[in-house]
DNA sequence: ATCCCGGGAG
DNA sequence: CTCCCGGGAT
């Protein structure tokens, strides 16, 4: 029993008629199939509702099956990825179908824990899925669920701090509707989501803020108390788009050309190739510090790398085409993209190039980039 | 404990 | 612009 719980039944009724009338009409919300339950649960991985719509129905469309998902080729379900983010989900729950198909004949895990075995799924995956796909009295405790439960049973900042994993979970397990355990579930994360924000809760329009130890307090907004962010580490780079204007060269996953830093520049990561793991990109020098107005020189820069490419053009012909700026993780990229302007036939006609280099269109390449490549080559398309 | 990305709010 | 938000693997 939860300590100072008052009137659990009264809660739910309150929390369960709100969601009835406020719960958004997403396209995984039907409960359909366990399969699109699966899907959505990956995407819905630190993304929000916004963000994984559209990819979530060109995914199904794509991919309408386990045994689809299975047989197709990690590369294009990696394309269908691009700009989602964090795509070593993709490359797992390609992993898992084809775990599911080759292993247990297709047939989809019956419980929370078998789901837990899967690469992928976690925690957090396992319940939304065995509690919405299920029907499995599990809980699902994503950042939204973890806001509320904390904020349901702590009048301070240091109370939730306090909270472990482990009593959260047994909070949790122990307040999951046993007889809709998927709506709770549901209910209570689109309640995080809706109302019981990080920074700017609601507690006017809260349905449950009678039972709720937070919204009682000064500050609801500091329960839980929020983690000191990693310092952001500045970085420069500079890329090289080999374009006819129409198309470019790419550089297949895990592809990465030795290029030198040029002298006078200290390297800030010499090695990312973890990043963007199973994507294709251009042609990139390591991080470097630098300030920002430092400009990286195309002709020393790519001396080296050019030969790999040789057949196609000189070092002459490169040139500045901008600068564009990505975030991720704790670096804050500043990209500068140089190009070597070719005509179509010496693009097409490829057999100088390294093995998996491929040509690709400007605008849709069809093939798996991230949101950073796809930045850089906006640059050649605006620069014509 | 650290590493992975992108969107949205302000 | 800057800041804030978020699961799983290792």
């Amino acid at each position: 029993m939860i300590p100072g719980w008052k009137d659990r039944d009264a809660l739910r009724a309150a929390l369960m008629s709100w969601f009835v009338a406020s719960r958004r009409d997403l396209p995984w919300r039907s409960r359909e199939s366990l399969y699109g339950i699966w899907v959505a649960e990956i995407m819905l991985q630190q993304t929000t509702v916004e963000a994984v719509v559209p990819f979530y129905q060109r995914f199904l469309a794509r991919f309408p099956d386990v045994q689809t998902l299975a047989r197709s080729s990690v590369d294009e379900v990696m394309a269908l990825w691009s700009g989602l983010g964090y795509y070593r989900r993709a490359a797992m729950l390609h992993r898992a179908a084809g775990i599911i198909v080759a292993e247990r004949g297709g047939r989809f895990p019956a419980s929370s824990r078998e789901w837990h075995q899967l690469p992928g799924v976690g925690d957090y995956a396992s319940g939304a899925i065995a509690s919405l796909g299920l029907g499995e009295r599990v809980p699902a405790v994503d950042a939204n669920a973890r806001r509320v439960l904390l904020r349901w049973l702590c009048a301070t900042g240091a109370c939730a701090a306090a909270v472990g994993k482990a009593r959260l979970k047994e909070w949790a397990e122990d307040i999951v509707d046993p007889d809709a355990p998927g709506d709770w579930n549901e209910a209570v994360m689109e309640l995080g989501a809706l109302v019981c924000r990080a920074r700017h809760p609601k507690c006017a329009d809260c349905p449950v803020s009678r039972w709720c130890r937070a919204a009682e307090s000064a500050d609801p907004a500091t329960i839980p108390p929020l983690a000191a962010p990693p310092d952001r580490v500045r970085v420069t780079l500079a890329q090289l788009l080999i374009t006819d204007g129409v198309k470019v060269l790419l550089m297949p996953p895990g592809a990465t050309p030795a290029v030198p830093a040029p002298r006078g520049f200290a390297v800030a990561r010499e090695d990312f190739s973890g990043l963007f793991r199973g994507m294709c990109g251009l042609p990139s020098t390591p991080w470097l510090h630098a300030s920002t107005d430092q400009v990286l020189a195309p002709g020393e820069i790519w001396s080296d790398f050019l030969p790999l490419v040789h057949g196609i053009l000189a070092p002459g012909h490169i040139d500045f085409a901008g600068s564009c700026r990505h975030a991720v993780t704790r670096f804050d990229l500043q990209i500068q993209v140089h190009r070597i302007l070719v005509d179509s036939a010496c693009l097409t006609r490829g057999r100088t190039w390294p093995p998996g280099w491929r040509v690709a269109g400007l605008s849709a390449p069809g093939v798996p980039i991230s949101r950073l490549t796809t930045k850089v080559l906006g640059i050649a398309r605006t620069e014509g």
